[in-house]
DNA sequence: TCCTGTTTTGACCAACTGGTCAAGAACACG
DNA sequence: CGTGTTCTTGACCAGTTGGTCAAAACAGGA
């Protein structure tokens, strides 16, 4: 079941698909896929309905979009950490950049805590595909690793999982963050630091 | 804007209630408030909408009754740290009791996580009340421990901040937790051991 | 300028939404 | 067993929803 959207020909079609794309990303991530209204996306690309649907064929078409695309770009900085480089510096980049995708892009990493919280019904594929795949050859890394006493002795799935929650905490959560927080804070630069000790700590050789 | 809910009198009132509770529980935790339907929550519950509506006077009214029966669940772990316990074994039990309610209440984690997706518009004033002057009160205990050498110095705040990310990660991730590990896993027991051993990492004194 | 293909829209539709209401059914209890 | 109270429901309503369609407005090249 793939979805395939033609690419945009005219600067119209670039420019209203990208709009478009903008928009339902602001209204998914915040209210998830029943609960956005193609009238509210429609507003907040500064389109008439009708007219999104000149673009899209349905709402779940454009929903699709998003989390295609998404994938990619979160799955890039797992896709980078490779076994030649230095473990632990490996490890810590790789914690970095995803905290850097929270930072920049926290309506993706919320459009994907949505998509997820639902039970997944449009990506449960994606995860058990590419997603397992990914992650089952990086645990291999990871374990040589911890193997050769160049890390400490992890479980490889637990860490990785432990670097998504971490990281995408301080985008999906973000609210009750800066609620617990008070002004006067900068969740994301102190949530840096104190990360980067973790895993340290985490990975380091007895 | 506080909602008082009645408690219920006669057996059938106790009955029915708590089944509109648990099947309101059930939905939204998955579809969030505005993706939830009347109509969902009825039909879950056994009963018919107009009957459900007998019982509570409107959706909002259902799902703030959720909330507001979350918080209390929620924070009596956080509660229950105390100065005059040994500091290490105090975060050791937080994690392992949040690590409880992950596997025995996901429903309520999801419910949670959703409305702080959408920005907490019904929970706001209690992150900001309850929850924060809760999380300052245990933070100055932590420092204390800290100041005293009893644990290593990490920010009181994201030391918190990463419990809860990694308890909640196991409940509102599930889905793609386990489509990752593949069949054969035990996800929240893993999880126990492998928290065990990285908070235990992160507060040991150097 | 005209012509052709692209873009936009108002009017519309059937299904669904949260919620109401009056009347009937079931219950508790003297 | 009668009666007041509690509980349940079918019919209904106005507003919203995703989506359609034909016609109008527009863009740009010849």
């Amino acid at each position: 079941m793939s979805v395939t959207v033609k690419k945009p020909r005219t600067r119209i079609q670039r420019k209203n698909t990208q709009a478009i794309l903008d928009a339902a990303l602001e209204v998914f991530s915040r209210q998830g896929f029943r609960g956005a209204t193609l009238d509210q996306i429609a507003s907040e690309a500064g389109l008439s309905k009708p007219n999104l649907l000149y673009y899209f064929p349905s709402k779940e078409a454009i929903h699709v979009t998003l989390l295609t695309q998404l994938m990619t770009t979160w799955l890039d900085p797992l896709r980078d950490m490779e076994a030649g480089g230095d473990p632990a510096a490996e490890i810590l980049t790789y914690v970095r950049r995803k905290l850097e995708l929270s930072r920049d892009f926290p309506r993706e990493s919320r459009l994907f805590a949505n998509e997820i919280l639902q039970g997944a019904p449009r990506m449960i594929e994606a995860l058990e595909g590419e997603l397992r795949d990914l992650v089952e050859e990086k645990s291999a890394v990871i374990r040589a690793w911890a193997k050769a006493g160049k890390i400490a002795d992890v479980d490889p799935h637990h860490l990785i999982f432990s670097i998504w929650a971490l990281t995408q905490h301080y985008a999906d959560f973000d609210v009750q963050v800066r609620a617990v927080l008070g002004p006067g804070h900068d969740p994301l630069a102190e949530a840096g630091g104190f990360l980067e000790t973790l895993f340290t700590k985490l990975i380091r050789p007895e």
